[in-house]
DNA sequence: TAATTTTTCGTGCACGGTAACGGAAAAATA
DNA sequence: TATTTTTCCGTTACCGTGCACGAAAAATTA
């Protein structure tokens, strides 16, 4: 019953609806004093805006430009798609588009071009994983200084201006991951193994879960050895010849991590080796990693629901789009989901 | 971009826009003539409604109903609560309220007494556990007579008619638990506290998940032995007593489980105890779980998402009282999550 | 044919919010 | 002090739809 409109809180800070509008949308031309009133009364009230009232009188059509690395089929990155087509839904009522542009993450000069397209459109919001740090600050200046909010998702980098972010707590995780090896019987000796394009990549994105997993070795089983074993995704043979020559080393290793989303490139070795009793633990819910979990060849994987990510994103962005609104959390983890065979859906 | 607004549509077939508007709420008044060419030029121009403006204009206000357990703070059924208020937030632009009517659960009249009270309200829509089979199936019935649309949540009953149900998979959630219970090493024998308020209750929840577990032992630990010992959960040193009996006799048991959301209760038993390297599942997110995870004294939780399920749930109905559209899935299984103190957040 | 009833329809305000327009008050300048 | 500029804010006309009111047109009756 008690809704309270904009109309109330005019009333109620003894102005016109016209300076509440302004204060609402940061537009500039009212006293301090009334803004501060108004702000007061809009606090004391609970006023929240009508959306679709809002977006009813406002029909300027707006867009939002998600800059994400592309991705072949069965990736990781195809992961935001869900949540990227939900949010689509959900906001193009709200006279909001949604132009895709995405960049090849391992070269610069492609991630310049796609911020570069996305600009040419001119839009309003821009949802963007920052794999290469350093150039996404310049481009986020540029942002900034343009009064362009933008989201980040997977990661964030250090700065100030975003209007929010989504990824998962990376150290956290790699804690999670050594706990769940851990979980019943400590182990002696884990796998570690690094299916890695570039060994010497200025960002690696799992850093933060290496260290993760070291501290929880570290500190809950400081006896137990880590072996890593470095694969060329690239070279489909190069799987089976280091981790053939690995267990014929070390026949007696249980428990195999792996800290990026590719742990179902060691699935044709496992299966066809017929080591039993593995504790395979990996990252993220890729078609055939799920399809691994369920042939019970990894036991278990953490994911962090990147089409949540990118629906989050999305909608904040439109939020502020649509009615200046910030969200109300600005930093956010998505909660890390552990996958086994038995709850994978 | 080419919206067509009723004014076009009047434009087109050369009335005023009242007479539009007539014709597209069957309200009479309108001479055959004029409505066939009415309907002719809307299915020509492609015309649709604009939802947003209809609902800022009616002013008929619509209530939801959601039938749930009563509960006092900290218990289960208060878990739905957050989703509710979430929903109610969403819909409520839409002049769509929100009642809550709640019963005991423990009591048939209660649940009855429940239901006629929803029904007082004319409401457009119901959100119902149905923990009483037999009575929510004449309820229903009677819903289906008035056209009213229903949603169930936590658990469903098996008939047609309802708009969308939303659960926890309670065998596949048995068959979890007693997974991760053997998740390393294989176990010899498991404890299974039973926190029931009544052991010989007609329709147990948790029969399901009792079977889930069952068979999972049966299938992939033969020779584990089961123990359980049931627990008075309104009397407070019942705990104490039966698990100090039970320990004292089997000194060797490592492996405990629940299959209510009341493990919190066996926490000040294990905190005195001091017994070590326990493995204990439990259900449900209630705060106090939450709290006994971070504590260390129970390993994993594995909770149903409530707040989702109602949010859905109210989600569902609303979008069909408004656009009498119904949900893209019919039997909706929330996601079984994992909580372990690394990520219950 | 005139008067009356019934049918059919146009008009205008409301919903909650947006934003352009222009005027009054305050501040700055002459 | 008079004039100009700037700051601040009220007014107003929408957005697309719903609905009440009353008037015109058609049908009925006298």
């Amino acid at each position: 019953m008690g809704k309270v409109t904009i109309k109330d809180v005019a009333r109620a800070s003894g102005v016109s609806k016209g300076t509440v509008d302004r204060v609402l949308h940061g537009r500039d031309g009212v006293s301090a004093k009334s803004r501060e009133k108004i702000l007061k009364v809009i606090d004391e009230l609970g006023f929240e805006p009508n959306v679709y009232a809002s977006l009813l009188a406002s029909h300027k059509s707006r867009s939002v430009a998600v800059i994400l690395p592309e991705f072949t089929p069965g990736e990781f990155w195809e992961l935001y798609e869900a949540g990227i087509e939900r949010a689509v839904k959900t906001v193009s009522p709200l006279n909001i588009e949604v132009v895709r542009e995405s960049y090849n993450q391992y070269e610069l000069e492609s991630f310049r071009a796609a911020c570069r397209r996305a600009m040419k459109n001119n839009p309003a919001g821009v949802v963007i994983a920052p794999l290469f740090k350093a150039e996404t600050s310049l481009f986020t200046a540029e942002l900034r200084e343009k009064g362009i909010p933008y989201v980040f998702v997977d990661t964030k980098i250090e700065e100030d201006g975003y209007l929010s972010s989504y990824g998962m707590p990376m150290y956290r995780s790699g804690y999670l991951c050594a706990d769940i090896l851990n979980f019943c019987k400590p182990c002696n000796e884990i796998l570690v193994v690094r299916i890695e394009r570039d060994k010497h990549r200025q960002s690696d994105p799992t850093v933060g879960r290496r260290e993760g997993f070291r501290d929880f070795i570290a500190e809950n089983a400081p006896e137990c050895t880590v072996h890593n074993v470095f694969i060329d995704p690239k070279d489909p043979e190069d799987v089976a010849r280091r981790l053939g020559a690995f267990f014929s080393e070390h026949p007696g290793v249980r428990h195999i991590a792996t800290f990026n989303s590719r742990i179902h490139l060691i699935v044709p070795f496992l299966e066809k080796s017929g080591i039993k009793d593995l504790a395979v633990v990996g990252f993220d819910n890729l078609p055939a990693n799920i399809e691994a979990l369920r042939k019970g060849l990894v036991r278990v994987l953490i994911t962090q629901h990147p089409d949540e990510q990118a629906a989050c994103a999305i909608r904040d962005l439109s939020e502020y789009i649509v009615l200046k609104k910030a969200p109300a959390k600005r930093d956010n983890f998505v909660h890390m989901d552990i996958l086994t065979r038995y709850n994978a859906d």
